[in-house]
RNA sequence: GCUUCCGUAGCUCAGUUGGUUAGAGCACAUGACUGUUAAUCAUGGGGUCCUAGGUUCAAGUCCUAGUGGGAGCGCCA
């Protein structure tokens, strides 16, 4: 009997599973839970595979009391039996076991989880055993389809996957605070003439850097392959204690060349739909899940997502909005502030009530690379807002002339030479272009529901925290 | 980093104005039940009330500090 070919769970309940009807099969997987009577037990078994879980019907009499007995929630187990229609209600086959083997017990005593009732701050602080709950089952399982269509989404539109450095020695856009990478004892570190550390010494001869972004290496796949993406993981140094932040969080990055401004929100826009459709397509199980225990408003927002234009409209108008809007916010409404999250919730939340992008922001809250336009107060930036998670993309068409990106960034006194590789890209066959970064874990909150970005991860780096 | 709330059984929580031996549900153990759906029912075991100090005749409850966690804000994706 143990020569039966395994078959994983999801395999059970899909269309061609009727044939395997009265069919021996044999199933391997960890047990959800065990309830029953003194003469039938019923195991529910996850492999991992699916949300769903098969029902194992095990007599007491056949398996004996003993043997029973060591299988509890969480212990694994091979199941080799007659797939057959179930007699009882909510399921429609089980296996009725012939030959049960517990790989591994789980003593009732010290596991961890059980089949009722965590919270999610519970199981951050066991965030190795998490990946076995149906809750980060499901979240993971759709991270994975989101991480693929993601791929397939860029390789159907002629994108290049371009790999970025992790390691940099730039301090791109200046765009937070870095982790420093060093090979030097911190303990005595080489000092040069004016006392300071001497970075000759490191690993890479300067010192260097964990990226924050790989936009400024992407510009150089554009103007070259054409269309690019990035995706991979950046880090962020900053002390931020939100549900919306990560040290370390996954990436996407395209870079077009010959794309303006407009072609760079069609882009945008036209792939979040994608890929919020592409999880209601090949996520259902899951996602339904996480509508029914978390958030039954869930798949109604995810519909409403791709069936809407999202609203588009300059800074300057939102502006006039916030203004004429009579709401009382903390921080005062006028031309020139950076948009907090209160003034970006009442255009999401109440005002349009849908996904708004907002352009052409001032200069002086943007980043140097951003193109600027004739009226010398603005750039062509673009900011994508959803409810509840706030900017999930942020993008702009970049500067392509020379001589005005080098004058803003004198204006900004940054340190030119760094970026001469940069400049190269405007020296030399100079195009249109743009970009924008979309941040995965955001994606992935706004398509499962989850209301904090640690769990939509599996291992997540915050302040205080790299365990696992 | 700032503000604010919270920390009581393995888990989720209740605990009145400071007052006898700190409670419930789930989990666990034992028993009942021939098909359960987070099974149900009965009985039972299970506590450093986050830590340290303080106020008080008396502290889970009030005060101070520390520590861990959540939320809001800032930084941003």
């Amino acid at each position: 009997m143990d020569t039966i070919k395994r078959t994983e769970i999801k395999n059970l309940f899909t269309g061609q599973a009727k044939e395997k009807v009265n069919q021996p099969v044999c199933v391997k997987g960890w047990v959800r839970t065990k309830r029953g009577n003194k003469a039938v037990a019923f195991i529910a078994l996850n492999d991992g595979s699916t949300i769903n879980n098969i029902q194992v019907v095990a007599d007491v009499e056949k398996f004996g009391e003993d043997l029973l007995k060591r299988i509890s929630t969480g212990a694994s187990l091979r199941v080799n039996g007659t797939l057959v229609e179930s007699m009882g209600k909510g399921q429609s086959v089980e296996i009725q076991a012939s030959e049960i083997e517990i790989y591994g017990q789980a003593d009732v005593s010290t596991y961890p989880l059980q089949k009722k009732g965590h919270t999610m701050e519970f199981l951050r602080d066991i965030a190795h055993l998490r990946p076995r709950t149906n809750t980060f089952g499901a979240v993971l399982r759709v991270r994975h389809n989101m991480a693929f269509a993601i791929h397939k989404y860029f390789n159907d539109h002629g994108f290049f996957y371009w790999h970025s450095p992790i390691i940099t020695a730039s301090d791109c856009e200046g765009a937070g605070e870095m982790f420093q990478v060093t090979t030097l004892d911190l303990d005595n570190l080489p000092k040069n003439e004016a006392g300071k550390t001497d970075y000759s010494k490191d690993f890479f001869g300067e010192s260097t850097f964990m990226t924050v972004s790989g936009q400024l290496e992407g510009e150089l796949g554009a103007t070259s392959l054409g269309k690019i993406y990035t995706f991979g993981p950046t880090f962020r140094a900053e002390n931020s204690n939100t549900p919306r932040h990560l040290a370390e969080f996954w990436h996407v990055e395209p870079e077009m060349a010959f794309y303006d401004i407009n072609d760079n929100m069609d882009l945008a826009e036209d792939f979040i739909k994608y890929l919020v459709r592409y999880a209601l397509e090949n996520c259902k199980d899951d996602i339904d899940f996480l509508c029914k225990m978390y958030d039954n408003t869930l798949v109604e927002r995810l519909n409403f997502v791709i069936s809407h234009d999202f609203k588009r409209l300059t800074y300057t108008e939102a502006i006039s909005i916030l203004e004429e809007s009579k709401h009382k916010f903390d921080v005062p409404v006028s031309w020139g502030i950076d948009l907090q999250s209160e003034h970006e919730r009442y255009l999401v939340e109440h005002h349009f009530k849908c996904p708004v992008i907002l352009t052409d922001y001032p200069k002086e809250i943007k980043s140097f690379y951003m193109k600027q336009n004739d009226d010398g107060k603005t750039v062509r930036g673009m900011d994508i807002l959803f409810p509840q998670i706030g900017e999930i993309i942020g993008g702009s068409e970049r500067e392509a002339d020379f001589d005005k990106l080098l004058t803003r960034m004198k204006e900004l006194n940054m340190n030119l030479e760094p970026y001469q590789w940069y400049l190269d890209t405007r020296r030399f066959g100079t195009v249109p272009h743009s970009g924008f970064g979309l941040g995965f874990e955001r994606l992935l909150m706004f398509v499962t529901g989850m209301t904090n970005i640690r769990d939509v991860i599996p291992f997540p780096r915050y302040p205080k925290n790299a365990k696992f």
